[in-house]
DNA sequence: ATTACACCTTGCAAAATGCAAGTTAATATT
DNA sequence: AATATTAACTTGCATTTTGCAAGGTGTAAT
């Protein structure tokens, strides 16, 4: 496991975000809570991104240390434990939103969350809306 | 140097831009041009959070490579070159504002750019026009 | 010709990531 | 009550990326 990752402190908010979320992973695994409405373990390491078993344990402890993230077992399925959103991390929606409103423009080739474009263009702020709310 | 950054091709448009620009320090030569006003190679070596030459000049070709910078002599100054952004990088603008909201919530540090968060936080179309126009 | 500046390259150490296999804890099955 | 299964991890080690320090190249000023 990482050590501790290595924060810039400079005062930067780009660079508090970076330190926070700005790995290759962590924004994945909120996209699957967000807009997948996936919340175990299990369901993030089948995403087709093919994360490791030992990096997700690692990004989904740092989440919950940053409090974007929150931990706690199935009510319905004791073995089982179910991530969820805090506030900090729905509060992350909006930043999503416009990284795939950018992809939709650049990237050429079809996409699974097309679906999820088209609902931001035809209405985004119910769209966030529906994401941001408890 | 890194060989070539390990796309996903996973067609998820949060992958994508991950892929482009979702590493440590891409987003920050990104936020020296374009919030700063910062854009030759010896000043963004000079901002606060220390980037190492070869990983600079790396984000620097990679940058260019993806279209969202450009790099040209500069004419009054002919050792000298200057990297600006193109229009795929000036659409990223929308994403480092919801960053430096986000961060402004979260943050409790003081920061650099709060500056510019109250300019967003007062007009925010306004704002991102006078980053986002040629 | 010498110096300085701006932009880069290179080699090596340190850290993060990826892969494969093994472990633990809760529940279901025989 | 033993055995198997599912879900959530842990561990060891190879590979890749990052970080650091030093050196090299092209342009222009003195």
């Amino acid at each position: 496991m990482r050590k501790n990752i290595q924060k810039r402190q400079s005062g930067c908010p780009i660079a508090f975000g970076l330190d926070t979320f700005g790995d290759r992973w962590s924004l994945l695994i909120i996209r699957e809570i967000m807009l997948r409405g996936h919340n175990t373990y299990s369901e993030f390491l089948a995403a087709e991104e093919k994360i490791a078993t030992n990096i997700l344990i690692d990004r989904l402890k740092h989440l919950e240390a940053e409090n974007i993230i929150e931990k706690n077992r199935d009510p319905e399925n004791r073995r089982s434990f179910i991530y969820t959103l805090s506030q900090k991390g729905r509060d992350l929606a909006p930043i999503l939103l416009e990284i795939i409103i950018w992809s939709g423009a650049y990237d050429k080739r079809d996409f699974a969350l097309r679906n999820v474009l088209e609902k931001i263009n035809a209405d985004r702020k119910g769209f966030e809306a529906s994401l941001t709310s408890e």
